[in-house]
RNA sequence: GGGCGAAUGGCGGAACUGGUAGACGCGCACGACUCAAAAUCGUGUUUUGCAAGAAGUGAGAGUUCGAUUCUCUCUUCGCCCA
């Protein structure tokens, strides 16, 4: 017998499809289209076993959709601009453009060995200046929109990086990559208004049916939209300084009002900068990061100013102003009034401060004497102490109620608040797209002409500059606009506004005019299955639907909202962990499993090797599987598989070696099995009678697989797949009938193509069968109504399965199931009261 | 602290709209082949019991003829936000 030779056989057919341009994609327009995506991936030097897993899960249902008859595209490109080819440049003295590429040329071989269904053709790479001069050209319309605009903001600013860091890239105050503590900056930034749109962002997650409802509540807690209040308190003191705005989502607590808390960026700070104790309080308060989770970590410190504010509700009541570090100028109005009872925050800075407070809520079922003391009470219950407010119910009409009050006295007004800022995009990097500014001494700003797109990027740069390489470039920051001497703008654009667009960019990739051709948007767009981790869960998924809109704002000329039409996370790959006897990560290499529980190193097999948690692969802890090394070993077809089985693949997934293992000698008997057909196709009896249990077989397989691929439940899918080689390698012992096995085979083997598509082209070719890989369908002519297998149930518990026939009569099936021998035992001298028929399913007897 | 989700054999996991719990794989055990091993093939594998049977899907309640599935309370874990 033949082994499966699967370095030939999968080399065979990648070439195959390449030199057949099998998966190219072309505009037809009397087909159904399906655009199928997989988040691009950084060039960072290998593919992981994450890419692996991501990329299997789309090709599958590529695969899936192409049988089907559908018009797929399926591209690929690069997201290669970014951080660490700086890095790496730097360190290795070489410059980013070149780290980049021959990056891009190994990763793209070592994909192409999956055999992925990729058109190569629509290839794209985010640092070409062929891609992102097109991007700097809606740069420059957002701008002419009103969508772009220039602001001096503070910012996280890391001091080794010397960069600016998004929130998000501070972790407990500390710059994510370097760890050092961020500070707080002022600079000129550019941001794109992405809070205009946060209501539609919103709205628009209710179409997106096809995302998973995780991803779409954290979208919505990120948008963050509040009802509240917007109240204007009046001020007294020795400053001119009469009243300010606070937004509060609980206008009700109003009467526990105990201090007035304002950013140390409020407008009021500037009576207060020659106040040395004010400039040290601020410096103080630029130690803890902008976040909102260092804020809330981090010790609340206040500055009591003279000024007093008056509770709008109760004019005789003067608090405190103070300015303090846990209010943000950009959520509200960059003041809060202070209510110790009723919000934890409030109750640590008035502790702190010895500040006089009132409880004006009490729990349901405590009585008016309640009091809050240590811990503030956020629930819900009634209004006390708070005079004509008393009573009301917390929140819902305690809320209204009060808002209600507040605007009829005319002293404040129902507001909506977003939680959503901004979107910040300059980036003190050289590795980026140019932003296509410049600027007059004066600062004034000056859009570069669109004909003179694109603004490249300088080469041969020393990148061991402190700071921006850019802005180091003297000759390359000089630029003449119409005879003016103007300076460029140096800072980078966020490698997120990249792949904000680049879905739309497949549908045209080699369009030179614009970013896109609006006809072949049109056809292509949305994609209708968008695949990655959920790590992109927020940002690149909301910049993403963000831009779109942004594109079509105004002229609406690409009439699209919604980039992707649906939407799947998949889990991450992980690995048990290692380590030796000093505590020092090992790979797994290294590592050597005598039995299930006892682990040894390698070289030296005296030593244990303690096995920790299975985590998400890493370099840190050195858990990681190559894949060109895995594919080298067991193929292509059986990695695939592997990453299909196991997990459902929305959760995480365990590698282990056994389980590659386990696929690949799957696929070797697989193998063994399709020779043995092939040889019973040769002996059998065409004469012998058709049996309908391969059909009948091949039938539910066919509706199970449909299922299973529709819902993303892979795991079961390679579960069907082993049920059929278990019956398949049963079934052709017996007499079959030849025609028979020839057409139910070939329709299992096309079943496994978008899984296994080298193994099943080469089965299907050795069979002689055409080679149109069309989607098998049901054989109607197969009856499934003859025999009906019945639960016998009695009180309920699974006594006996009996056969029957379709839709029996339930006083014969009654009778049947006395005189059985094993059902009547449990039937003799009790009276069958009640009977549950559910027709050809169950039937239940209840007895006393 | 809030929101969301999960919990099923030794392990990963399956179970359609409330209708046979444990599919399928791994591991393990036994057997066949072999001088032997590997590979391969076969059989078994929730617990308990010789068996008939009984118990059993994190814990406790509830609805129902019937609950892994629905409701409530609790425990643990994960993710996100803070």
């Amino acid at each position: 017998m033949n082994r499966y030779n699967f370095k030939t056989i999968e080399k065979k057919w990648q070439n195959y499809w390449e030199k057949n341009n099998t998966f190219e994609s072309t505009i037809k327009k009397d087909k159904k289209k399906f655009y199928c995506l997989e988040m691009f991936p950084y060039p960072s030097g290998k593919i992981h076993m994450g890419h692996v897993r991501n990329y299997t899960i789309g090709d599958v249902l590529a695969r899936f959709k192409i049988m089907k008859g559908y018009n797929v595209l399926h591209p690929m490109g690069w997201d290669s601009f970014g951080l660490p080819a700086e890095n790496a440049a730097r360190e290795n003295n070489l410059d980013p453009k070149t780290w980049t590429q021959s990056n891009i040329s190994i990763m793209k071989k070592q994909l192409k060995r999956i055999g992925l269904s990729i058109d190569w053709k629509r290839e794209i790479s985010t640092c070409s200046p062929e891609y992102y001069k097109h991007q700097q050209l809606f740069f420059l319309e957002l701008y002419e929109k009103g969508l772009v605009y220039r602001k001096e903001n503070y910012v996280n600013w890391d001091p080794v990086e010397q960069t600016v860091l998004a929130n998000e890239q501070v972790i407990d105050g500390k710059g994510w990559r370097s760890g050092v503590t961020v500070e707080r900056k002022k600079l000129n930034q550019w941001f794109f208004n992405i809070s205009k749109f946060s209501e539609e962002l919103l709205k628009g997650l209710d179409e997106l049916k096809n995302w998973p409802e995780k991803v779409k509540t954290m979208q919505k807690n990120w948008i963050g939209k509040s009802f509240g209040c917007e109240i204007d308190f009046k001020i007294k003191g020795n400053l001119p300084i009469n009243n300010i705005k606070c937004f509060t989502t609980r206008p009700d607590t109003l009467f526990g009002f105990s201090f007035l808390a304002v950013s140390i960026d409020h407008p009021i700070s500037e009576h207060f900068l020659k106040d040395p104790k004010f400039i040290k309080f601020k410096e103080e308060c630029s130690k803890t990061g902008t976040t909102e989770e260092s804020i809330a970590i981090g010790e609340k410190i206040g500055f009591k100013t003279n000024l007093l504010a008056i509770n709008p509700l109760n004019e005789k009541q003067k608090v405190p102003v103070y300015f303090a570090n846990f209010v943000l100028m950009d959520y509200g109005f960059g003041a809060v009034f202070g209510c110790p009872a009723h919000d934890q925050r409030d109750l640590d800075f008035a502790n702190k401060y010895n500040l006089k407070f009132k409880t004006v809520v009490k729990p349901i079922n405590e009585d008016n004497n309640y009091k809050v003391i240590k811990e503030a009470y956020t629930g819900p219950g009634v209004v006390i102490n708070s005079d004509f407010l008393n009573g009301f119910k917390v929140p819902d009409e305690s809320i209204s109620k009060t808002i209600e009050i507040l605007e009829k006295k005319k002293l404040g007004e129902k507001k909506i608040n977003f939680r959503l800022k901004d979107w910040g995009v300059s980036r003190q990097r050289y590795w980026g797209c140019p932003i296509p500014m410049a600027y007059d001494e004066n600062g004034k700003v000056f859009p570069i002409p669109k004909e003179n797109l694109p603004v490249k990027l300088p080469e041969n740069i020393d990148l061991n500059c402190k700071g921006n390489p850019l802005d180091n470039n003297k000759e390359w920051k000089k630029i003449k606009i119409d005879g003016k001497e103007l300076t460029r703008e140096t800072d980078t654009l966020d490698t997120f506004v990249d792949s904000s667009w680049y879905f739309l960019r497949f549908c045209s990739p080699n369009n030179e005019k614009y970013g896109f051709d609006y006809d072949e948007a049109k056809y292509w767009m949305p994609v209708d299955q968008y695949i990655g981790g959920v790590e992109h869960a927020i940002l690149h998924l909301l910049y993403s639907r963000f831009f779109t809109r942004a594109l079509n704002y105004k002229d609406e000329k690409l009439n699209l909202n919604e980039p992707f039409q649906g939407l799947f996370t998949q889990g991450m790959v992980c690995h048990e962990t290692y380590k030796d006897e000093d505590n020092k990560w090992l790979s797994p290499d290294e590592v050597e499993i005598k039995d299930s529980k006892n682990y040894y190193l390698k070289k030296d097999k005296t030593k244990k090797v303690i096995v920790g948690p299975s985590e998400s692969m890493s370099k840190s802890k050195k858990n990681t599987i190559d894949p060109e090394r895995i594919i080298e070993n067991y193929g292509a077809d059986a990695v695939r598989l592997f990453m299909l089985s196991d997990s459902p693949p929305e959760k995480d997934v365990q590698w282990t070696e056994q389980g590659i293992v386990a696929c690949y000698k799957f696929i070797q008997k697989l193998w063994n099995l399709h020779e043995k057909i092939k040889d019973k196709l040769k002996i059998a009896e065409e004469s012998q009678k058709n049996s309908d249990e391969i059909s009948k077989f091949t039938n539910r397989l066919i509706d199970k697989i449909n299922v299973n691929l529709e819902k993303f439940h892979n795991n079961v899918i390679v579960a069907n797949f082993y049920e059929t080689y278990n019956f398949l390698s049963k079934e052709i012992e017996k007499p079959i009938n030849k025609e028979n096995l020839a057409e139910n085979y070939t329709k299992i083997l096309k079943l496994m193509s978008p899984v296994l598509p080298h193994f099943a082209s080469e089965c299907l070719e050795d069979l002689k069968c055409d080679n149109k890989l069309d989607w098998p369908v049901t054989d109607k002519k197969v009856s499934t109504v003859e025999n009906y297998k019945i639960v016998v149930q009695i009180n309920g518990k699974k006594r006996d399965i009996i056969n029957t026939n379709l839709n029996m009569d339930e006083k014969i099936l009654v009778n049947k199931i006395k005189n059985n021998s094993k059902t009547s035992k449990f039937l003799q001298n009790k009276n069958v009261s009640r009977v549950i028929y559910i027709k050809n399913k169950l039937i239940n007897l209840i007895i006393k």
